[in-house]
DNA sequence: TACTTATTGAAATTGATTTTCATTATCAAT
DNA sequence: ATTGATAATGAAAATCAATTTCAATAAGTA
């Protein structure tokens, strides 16, 4: 995966560094949405020398690139995730913030629907559950 | 409907100020979200002399009593609409910013079956809809 | 190895929100 | 109506996230 993501990098002209190679690892192995200064935090363990204004700017061009994607929670509206192929909407535990995305919902005919009957034209719309994983449940 | 906004400030024991009745005028007249600062200008239009705290904390009670409700778009976290009685979602237009509850759509099922696929214990959901609304879409 | 240029990070800047606190205004009790 | 307790206000300072600037550094190509 940090090979794929890596090589977009490269591919769109951009520089393959240790501050970069190390923010990606974190996203990569992050299983809840963070935002650039958690990142920032975790990434400093292994590099204390990185600054924070790298760490915005390589989120924001993960974003660009389609590799992250934001995330908005009651806990902060600046999380990124890794982005996963295709259409998905997210599940994400209100504890630990683990988030899994799922499929199997096709509800785009209901809402194009409900847009008409409003007479709106339906642009996009934004659909995500919460509550508790497994792991949170049972604490 | 701003008797009843009064209304439930007294009930809680605050006290009716010009300050509040005009920002309360503000918020009750807008068919859109709004943030503090955009209710801070509007409402200095005739209340010159209000200041920026005031607004922040007006509104955060109003959203306490549950007269305001946060509403999340791609162009601020931080904007309030009143709340609807109710269990409803939002279809909103992408360029002006109009608000409409809908109702409906009944997914709460297919939500539940969602997370227990998935192992996690359902507790909240988030939709909303965006588009143009129609005015919108005439220009 | 040398060179071009993207990248980096410290420091300054911006902008939103919060805190502090002295002053003022509301409202209930006289 | 007057008074008094105290809730509310707003100017100013403080905080915090995020952005801009810029000189130094490092990546990748020739
Ligand atoms: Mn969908
Ligand atoms: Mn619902
Ligand atoms: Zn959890
Ligand atoms: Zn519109």
């Amino acid at each position: 995966m940090k090979e794929t993501w890596m090589a977009k990098l490269k591919e769109k002209g951009m520089r393959i560094t240790a501050q970069r190679e190390a923010i990606v690892d974190i996203l990569l192995n992050s299983e809840k949405a963070l935002d650039p200064l958690e990142v920032y935090d975790l990434t400093r363990q292994s590099h204390p020398s990185l600054g924070v204004v790298t760490v915005y700017r390589t989120m924001e061009c993960l974003e660009h690139l389609g590799l992250l994607q934001k995330v908005h929670q009651a806990c902060g509206c600046n999380k990124f995730l890794k982005l996963k192929e295709g259409h998905h909407h997210l599940l994400i535990c209100t504890n630990c913030g683990k988030a899994v995305y799922f499929e199997g919902l096709n509800f785009e005919n209901a809402f194009s629907e409900i847009a008409e009957n409003n007479n709106f034209l339906l642009q996009d719309h934004w659909l995500q559950l919460s509550g508790l994983c497994p792991r949170c449940q049972k604490i």
